[in-house]
RNA sequence: CGCGGGGUGGAGCAGCCUGGUAGCUCGUUGGGCUCAUAACCCAAAGGUCGUAGGUUCAAAUCCUACCCCCGCAACCA
């Protein structure tokens, strides 16, 4: 029997869960989930990145010991995994004892491949990227194509991965499997990328402690990614005394080992990843699978605005199956797809209360009514079993493609099906007519039938609801296997319990309403933490949305003092002109009373350059110059920013207040 | 030549890899049903598949060029 591997990428750890780790575990476990009821031996690993020079800092500024911060966040998932019903084998942490041996171990393989040597290097570093970068991949003031921070000049003695050796290999071996990368896409860029040329990869750090030491070079520490990527083999127990379930799950050629990302980190496993395994003579994961973004209302948030809380919320009110539902409904696996709240809602209502929902206790409440109890007599012939079986292919060929999007649709026309049946069969009449005949016993036994496979489809998506349908039919509520997906489960005149409705309709408007309250009250205090510096969304392992759920607990208030720090004055408006190619900024020379300077601001979106002239601002007088798109800003003219797009409006000053005054 | 995504009935999307009657959801209209969560069922209206070429017996799908929109970054100090 194949068996089936799959992981999640493991999370960073100086970030609260997201939507995107929320969204990429949720896809493993219904993947997993579906492997596992069709009968296959399946393992579902998720886990924790916590090494690195980011989480040192983020730790330290939360005057934390790396590991302690590493331990709250860890937890926090143990708590969110619970809460979305993630049915994941194992949790692995970079920091465990048997991940290091593993690492060990793997370094071990590489080095007697001889794909080591140690050379001094010197480069262009990202410290939010931990990366080095060649002169070509930077802009010309050296800033990251990540974070747009300014890269410094480094230069350490390190150890290097033969990178550029596997270049063939590689596109030898993208060429001959075509399932190794997916969407299609994706492909193409990682192919684009490797014939761009591979330079070897620095894969170890003198500058921070906090890593794997790196076996027979002290002071050196595993370069995060060779430690982070080598979890998907530890987890399972490579490098070991039992490795048994490497074998089983990795080293045995039959079995199917997959990873899901988001497409952020493609590179990572595209290149390194499976660079690593070949010069270690490991096998490779048979697909690397990477899936899209969400973005919040169609649009990346802003780093300013400050985002919206939304999953959280409506696991709250609406349960987490139905966030669940609607992250694996809604996004065409491996594109984009939007996070709004209507769409939420409009889902809702339309698939989980109405047709799902409704028509379990429709079914249920027939039966009740006609029996008392599920009906007694079984039926094999009738157009639920009939629309049944092809169906049923539809959504596992869907599932092995990991289009959820297709399979859920084809378990919706399963609903639709049971719902025609029941409507052109008119039970309510016949109960009327002719009372609890065989006639209807077989009606509603199709339909009821019918409603227990809906719950089986349903149950790698929806376990919880699909464990409360079991129940509703009198059925126990449990996990089914692959012997439930055949026709004929129902168990007959099983009592059935009074169940209240799976998902309560939703007022829609009122709940748009009352949630504009809601946001409006966050918005009152910040909702926000800085972020550790040079962090920016794209670089976290999963899909990265921003959301506030992200937020660390952290809303200290600060003392009269801190706050004097900022110098804030009055301004007068000299001149102002539009920043040449940009679409935002506008230059102002400015009057501060005693001195006049130059400031760039970011407004173009909402104020037009001779409008600005002659008006009185407000602006932050001791800030360290900057140059934005080359021209120099000494100081931030306030305004205050309005809905989600942020557009600028500016601190009016009443026209009579002197230049320079300073504003308290 | 910065990177990426997209342009398919009123709205939101799938289909494109592996050419062969254009599909889903929401909405609209008409009808049915009254068991069920004002739900469900049937039917109808509504589409130059961004544009122009090309390949082909056949193109939403493959190729070429172009246009437009969006995200990211460059530019929120």
């Amino acid at each position: 029997m194949p068996r089936f591997y799959a992981t999640t990428p493991i999370y960073y750890v100086n970030d609260l869960p997201h939507i995107g780790h929320i969204y990429s575990t949720v896809v493993g476990d219904a993947l997993t989930r579906f492997h596992r009821l069709i009968g296959e031996p399946t393992r579902f690993l998720t886990g924790t990145d916590e090494h690195g020079q980011k989480i040192e800092k983020a730790a330290a500024e939360q005057k934390l010991s790396p590991i302690e911060l590493a331990d709250r966040v860890v937890a926090r998932y143990g708590q969110l995994w619970k809460t979305y019903d993630v049915a994941h084998d194992d949790f692995i942490r970079t920091t465990e004892p048997r991940h290091r041996r593993g690492v060990e171990a793997l370094i071990a393989r590489i080095e007697a491949a001889g794909d080591f040597y140690t050379a001094k290097h010197e480069g262009w570093y990202c410290s939010g990227c931990e990366v080095f970068y060649t002169e070509k991949e930077l802009d010309a003031e050296k800033r990251c194509p990540v974070h747009g921070t300014v890269c410094s000049w480094e230069s350490e003695e390190n150890i290097f991965f033969r990178l550029s050796r596997f270049a063939e290999p590689l596109l030898r071996h993208i060429d001959a499997h075509p399932e190794f990368l997916r969407p299609e896409t994706r492909r193409a860029e990682v192919v684009s990328f490797i014939r761009g040329g591979l330079n070897d990869l620095s894969v170890s750090r003198t500058k921070l402690q906090w890593g794997i030491p790196f076996p027979g070079h002290p002071g050196h520490v595993v370069y995060v990614w060779l430690d982070a990527l080598a979890n998907y083999i530890t987890a399972l127990g490579f490098g070991a005394e039992d490795d048994r379930l490497y074998r089983e799950f990795w080293g045995d050629p039959a079995s199917r080992r997959v990873h899901l990302i988001g497409k952020d980190i493609l590179r990572f496993h595209a290149v390194y990843w499976p660079a690593f395994l070949l010069s270690a003579g490991l096998p490779l994961p048979t697909t690397v699978w990477a899936h899209g973004w969400w973005l919040r209302d169609g649009k990346k948030i802003s780093k300013s605005v400050g985002g919206i809380v939304r999953p959280d919320e409506l696991a709250a009110t609406f349960g987490p199956d139905a966030v669940r539902y609607f992250l694996l409904r809604e996004m065409a696996f491996g594109q984009d797809a939007s996070f709004s709240d209507e769409a939420f809602l409009v889902r809702y209502n339309a698939d989980l209360a109405n047709d799902l929902g409704n028509t379990v206790s429709r079914i249920a409440a027939l039966c009740r009514q006609s029996f008392g109890s599920a009906p007694t007599v079984p039926c094999g012939v009738n157009d639920v079993h009939t629309a049944y079986r092809p169906l049923r292919r539809e959504w596992r060929e869907a599932m092995e493609e990991l289009a959820f999007h297709r399979a859920l649709e084809a378990v919706w026309k399963l609903l639709s099906r049971i719902n025609g049946y029941v409507v052109s069969r008119e039970p309510w009449k016949i109960l009327k007519e002719e009372g609890a005949s065989a006639r209807l016993q077989r009606i509603l036994y199709s339909a009821a039938e019918g409603v227990r496979l809906t719950a089986v489809l349903l149950s790698p998506f929806l376990p919880a609801t699909s464990r409360k349908i079991f129940a509703t039919l009198g059925l126990p509520p449990r996990d089914p296997d692959e012997h439930d997906l055949r026709w004929g489960g129902l168990v007959l005149g099983a009592p059935l319990p009074d169940a209240p409705a799976l998902f309560p309709r939703a007022d829609i408007k009122a709940y748009l309403k009352g949630d504009q309250r809601t946001m409006e009250d966050k918005s009152s205090f910040p909702a926000t933490s800085p972020k550790p510096e040079g962090t920016a969304p794209a670089e976290n392992p999963g899909a990265p949305v921003e959301t506030t759920q992200a937020v660390s607990p952290a809303q200290t208030r600060i003392g009269i003092d801190e706050f004097q720090k900022v110098r804030l004055v009055t301004a007068k408006v000299l001149s102002a002109e539009r920043v040449p190619k940009s679409t935002r900024l506008i230059k102002l020379q400015v009057d501060l009373g005693t001195e006049e300077r130059q400031i760039v601001a970011g407004i173009a979106a909402r104020y037009e350059p001779e409008a600005l002239v002659g008006r009185n601002v407000v602006i932050v007088a001791n800030l360290k110059p900057a140059k934005l798109m080359g021209v120099e800003s000494n100081g931030m003219v306030l305004a205050a920013t309005v809905g989600e797009a942020g557009e600028p409006s500016l601190l009016e000053v009443a026209a009579d207040v002197p230049p320079g005054s300073r504003v308290k």
